[in-house]
DNA sequence: TATTTTTTCAAACAAGCGTTTTAATATATG
DNA sequence: CATATATTAAAACGCTTGTTTGAAAAAATA
């Protein structure tokens, strides 16, 4: 008799990913506290059981969704921001090119993901939003670390700005970052339909020049050290 | 015998007052879904039934708090906004006028209610990214008109801006400004210390020189009509 | 003061929640 | 094929949710 559910290496199984894809979609609509058991059950066409089964509970299973989205977008910027340091030689990367590496790699994924686009966006912000402790520590652990990844990047592209002026522009930069993710899908509705959310690159191209903007000249306006 | 509750002209009582001051609370720390009438209560230090007594139902609880809430912010920007529009006599407000005058009054707000400082922020952000339908609807109710109040100012400060221009960096702009309030709370773990949530005010004065900056550099460096 | 109206309160309601249990079924292994 | 394992499935478990009820208390009105 099985009393604690096996967690075999590599299942392979389609449940789980039905279970995981299902939890993102419906994370991304509702949160965390609208996001139900048996929603995602329906969402997946899988047993209410199954679910738990496979996760061990609700929290494991948001959990470990949360990480396989995020993951490989953090991996993707390291990856960006690497390859600007490469190319621009001794030169320390641009402002631009900094928050291009920021910011590109969730374009790329909405992209990718081309089924209910813009849930990935929502999913972002929403880490960010949601209360939940649990979510708030995880995100803590996954973003802090490439926060100050991207501090260490600003301060070498501005030598002579203050570090607390980094600071507060790159948070208002990935507060409006995460703003703009968010806000995306109403889009249509606040421009009276004269601008769409079906061209996700233009919106990231457009999101990327704009924290740019906010961040140099906010940098250049402050006192010097 | 009275089955429907009586809805006075003005109730007056104090119950009604700590009802929509919990809720206001609790809706921007929890949101919507995790804002319970027993939560409420107990805030409130009310009965239970206190809530569906006074307002009808959880809906409508939270509907009159945001109303309350947001409405005299809306006042305050129409306000600054015309005196800008006085004072600058034929010449448009410029960027940053208009900007601070959008963004400024809900710092005063902040300010104004000391007890609980930033949850008024969260409030405001959280009515954009909370997925139930009603608030979506209230908010753009409340929205609508006065994002198409700014976009004409700004049309008239950029005159030679295309139209869809100014509605992409409007959009932005307010994204931004959603973000960075939903996002202050995290300022000091964000920063490492660095920078502290206490001062609101300088949080927005450099919120409104980011929007500002990123707004005008990317209308200047878009194609004109 | 007597009476009507308004507000509080404790208790209960059905419905939905995450989780667990038990058995049946599918899959892999020997 | 036989057997051990992995997965599915239905039902139920306490618990919490928003809401309702009916009587008691308070306030207002006459």
């Amino acid at each position: 008799m099985i009393l604690s559910p096996p967690k075999p290496a590599k299942p392979k199984l389609a449940t789980r990913r039905r279970l995981i894809d299902a939890t993102a979609r419906l994370f991304a609509e509702h949160g965390y506290n609208g996001l139900t058991m048996r929603s995602v059950a329906q969402e997946a066409d899988a047993n209410l059981a199954a679910a738990n089964y496979h996760f061990g509970s609700k929290d494991a299973l948001v959990l470990e969704m949360l990480s396989e989205r995020i993951q490989p977008i953090n991996q993707r910027r390291i990856a960006l921001l690497e390859e600007a340091r490469r190319r621009n030689g001794k030169l320390a990367p641009s402002a631009h090119e900094i928050f291009h590496s920021l910011i590109f790699p969730i374009g790329e994924e909405i992209a990718r993901s081309s089924k209910s686009r813009w849930s990935l966006a929502q999913l972002v912000a929403r880490t960010f939003t949601e209360p939940v402790c649990f979510i708030e520590r995880m995100h803590q652990k996954f973003f802090s670390q490439i926060a100050k990844l991207y501090h260490q990047e600003l301060s070498l592209a501005f030598p002579n700005a203050p570090t607390k002026e980094i600071h507060w522009h790159l948070h208002l930069a990935v507060s409006s970052m995460l703003g703009a993710l968010a806000q995306h899908r109403r889009l249509s509705d606040f421009t009276e339909g004269i601008c769409s959310e079906e061209e996700v690159g233009e919106m990231i191209n457009r999101l990327i020049c704009f924290v740019t903007h906010g961040f140099v000249m906010g940098i250049n306006s402050s006192p010097t050290e």
